[in-house]
DNA sequence: GCCAACGTTGGC
DNA sequence: GCCAACGTTGGC
C-alpha cells in the first residue's frame, strides 16, 4: 500500500475540514500540474496520505487521510464557472484527475516544516527540497516513519 | 508584501 | 525545439 503527501491551504481545505465530516469523502480536485496529476492516478483506495498545510500561519503536517476513491476525471475542468476550468479539456479526453479522500486522524500536534527539514533521511522527499512546488508526492515507508516520529 | 524558484506558454 | 516572458507557488 503506497503512501503519499499532499499540500493544501487550510483556508481552502485542511485537516479540520476532514475532521468535521469524518464519515464523508471529500474530493481532492483542482490539481493542475502534470507531475502531481500522474501521482493522483497512482493512488489506490486505502492508501494513506499526509496532509500538509501550506501558505498559512502554522506550516507543516497536520494529519492523515486515506484514499476513498481512485482517480476519476476532475469535474471542475469542464465547468466554465470554476477557477479550475480548462478549455482544452474534453470529457472524451480529460486532462485532469481528482480522487476522493476520507479522514483518518488529526495529529495531536502539527509537525512543523522546520522540524521535518531537520530530520536526517528525507533528502529525497520533494517537500523539503529547495524551491519545490510539487503538491502531490509519494512518501516511502521510511520517510513516513521519520516524519511522524518527528512530531 | 517580497521574491526566488518553478512550470507553462507561445513566438520564432 | 529553444528560450524569454509570464503567472504561480509558497516560505519568510
Amino acid at each position: 500500500m503506497a503512501k503519499w503527501l499532499v499540500k493544501t491551504e487550510p483556508s481552502e481545505c485542511g485537516i479540520n475540514d476532514f475532521a468535521a465530516a469524518p464519515d464523508k469523502t471529500i474530493p481532492w480536485d483542482g490539481v493542475r500540474n502534470y507531475q502531481a496529476r500522474n501521482f493522483l492516478k497512482d493512488m489506490a483506495v486505502g492508501d494513506e496520505v499526509l496532509v500538509y498545510h501550506s501558505s498559512c500561519k502554522d506550516i507543516g503536517v497536520a494529519g492523515i487521510v486515506r484514499i476513498a476513491r481512485s482517480a476519476y476525471p476532475d469535474p471542475a475542468q469542464f465547468d466554465p464557472e470554476s477557477p479550475y476550468f480548462d478549455a482544452k479539456s474534453t470529457p472524451d479526453n480529460p486532462r485532469w484527475q481528482a480522487v476522493d479522500m476520507m479522514f483518518v486522524r488529526k495529529l495531536p500536534r502539527l509537525i512543523p516544516l522546520d522540524r521535518i527539514r531537520s530530520q536526517p533521511g528525507l533528502d529525497n522527499l520533494a517537500l523539503v527540497r529547495k524551491g519545490n512546488r510539487l503538491s502531490v508526492m509519494p512518501v516511502s515507508d521510511e520517510e513516513w516513519q521519520i516524519i511522524l516520529a518527528a512530531g
